[in-house]
Formats: C-alpha cells, sequence, structure tokens
DNA sequence: TGTGCGTGCCGAGAAACACCGGCAGCCACC
DNA sequence: GGTGGCTGCCGGTGTTTCTCGGCACGCACA
C-alpha cells in the first residue's frame, strides 16, 4: 500500500531515486506511465497487467478505444530498479511531466505518481482549500 | 474505543507522545493523515485500510475524486511508535494543523485527531453555545 | 579503434530513528 | 500526614539507514 510524500531529485543522467519504503514492492519490476494531469504513474508490474488487459478488452473496433489503447502502451516504459533503487525516466515521459531536476513521488494506495515540484505545490495549493469539503461531498459515507 | 482529552507537547525533534492508554491499540502500526478543520486524523492500521479501499475503489477517471484521493493518499503518513509511545509528526502535517509545541490529543471512537492546543481552544469556544441545542437537532432520538 | 553516453557500483556525509537513563508526579499503603 | 513504589514524561546519545556524489565499466555508434 503505498502512502506519504517523497522528494527525490532527477540527477544529471536522468535517474530518479524511488523513496526507500517502497522498494521492496517495486523490485520485481515497474512501469512507468503518462498519468492524468501530466503526472506519471508507477504501477508493480502485476498491477499494471491485471490493468492493461482490462484496457486491452476494450474493442478496439471503436477510433477514440483505438487512439487510447495506443497512446497508453506506447508511452509505457518497463523498468527495473537498481541495485540502489533507482530508475531512468525516458525523455518523452520526462517531457508530458515536465520534469525538471526537483520532483515529488507520492503515494496513491495501488500505485505512485511522479510529478515535478512545482506542478504539485501548485496542484496542492488549488485543491487544499477544497478537500475538506470534498469529504462528504465526494465521498459520502466512507467516514 | 478513544475517549478523552489529552495535552502533550510536541518535543524539538517533531515527535509527540500518545496517550498512554490508546498506545495498545495503535501499537500495530497507525496512519498520520489530514482531517477536516485543520486538524489531523490518527488510525489504527485496519482501520485505515478498511477506509482508504473504499476511497480507492472510486472511479479516478472523475476530476474531483482523483484531486481528493490525491490530497489524502499523499498527506498521510505511517507511524509506529517507538518503545516510549511516541510518534514524529512530518513537517507538512504539522503546518496543516498548525501544531506548535502545545497540542491536544481527543478520542473519537474509531479514531484519534490532533489539535494545536490554541486552534482546539477556538474551536471549543465557538461551539459550546451550540452544544446543548445540537444534541437535539443533529441527533434526534438519540437520547 | 576511439569517443560518448548509458548503466552499475562504491564510499562518505548527513539525517533520521530507536534506545536508554533520569526525573517528576501520582497513588497507595503504612 | 509521610514515605515508598510505580507509572508516565522528557532529554540526550548512539546506531543505522538513506542519500548524494564520484568513479569505473561496457556497449554503441562514428
Amino acid at each position: 500500500m503505498f502512502l506519504g510524500t517523497h522528494n527525490p531529485k532527477l540527477d544529471d543522467k536522468g535517474r530518479l531515486t524511488l523513496p526507500a519504503k517502497f522498494r521492496d514492492a517495486l523490485a520485481g519490476g515497474l512501469m512507468v506511465t503518462k498519468g492524468q494531469d501530466h503526472c506519471l504513474y508507477v504501477f508493480p508490474r502485476a498491477e499494471f497487467e491485471q490493468m492493461a488487459r482490462k484496457v486491452a478488452e476494450a474493442p478496439f473496433t471503436n477510433e477514440a478505444v483505438r487512439a487510447y489503447q495506443r497512446y497508453l502502451f506506447a508511452g509505457t516504459d518497463e523498468q527495473r530498479p537498481d541495485g540502489q533503487g533507482r530508475i531512468s525516466v525516458a525523455p518523452e515521459l520526462r517531457r508530458y511531466a515536465g520534469l525538471a531536476k526537483e520532483c515529488v513521488v507520492i503515494g496513491a494506495i495501488t500505485r505512485l505518481e511522479i510529478w515535478d515540484s512545482q506542478s504539485w505545490q501548485r496542484y496542492l495549493d488549488e485543491h487544499e482549500d477544497s478537500y475538506a469539503q470534498a469529504q462528504e461531498e465526494v465521498l459520502p459515507g466512507v467516514f
């Protein structure tokens, strides 16, 4: 279960150090893909396969579905962390998420998300105010 | 079942001593997260997992849901009390709840809440008057 | 064959974590 | 009312872990 916020940096070779507490769960391989809101999603291998299968089952006679599948799968990169728990982020993914040097990695239960530090800060600022009321509006009955 | 009010202090390393009577219930691990009204919630691990699963099941294609999930999960920190029943409160959480040195920890049945002492006092002052009548308005038929 | 880039390894510094001992307050028993 | 013991609180100190920077190797392309 991925949780919390971490602040790793991209080194000059485009490698990102994964938070230490997440490494065990990702040691078996992981997938980096383009997420919503211009961040990157990181899934454990098994988790991604399960999701990908669902997506692949959608009828690819539909033009929009086909485009989505292509975009998703073409933009996905398989990685295996090195001995120090780092992965390298492909240039196209770096561009998509606007990653400079300072990054933010957040846990989202089944996946990680990688954000550029500034983008994340902006996102937080925009949503903090609505957080309290969202608890009752978006998710009635959870608390 | 968490109940009552306690007044621990943050030490200079940002650690908070949990009330002694709550420690057994939290020894197996706990989650600290951003609550409503700028306080922090503390859930036992199992309790949180159950809740998180419900939240994670909500469709993350919806923009508002996604924002809520991110804010919740990124702002959640897993902790395990040390031998003296202390946890450390992450700087971002401290900021969110405006925690100075003097804190207030209140029991709320399934969870604890951590408040800054002054914020809590202010909250009490604002709500004491409406408490008596709220009993009949909010909870008809309970008493 | 030489050069450049990508990848992996190793070490030092720093920060976080956990443990341990002493002190104060409270309660019970004498 | 006084004294002893217990429990919880607080600060310091040691150890481990993580992170960061540098270095060497290997492959690919020129």
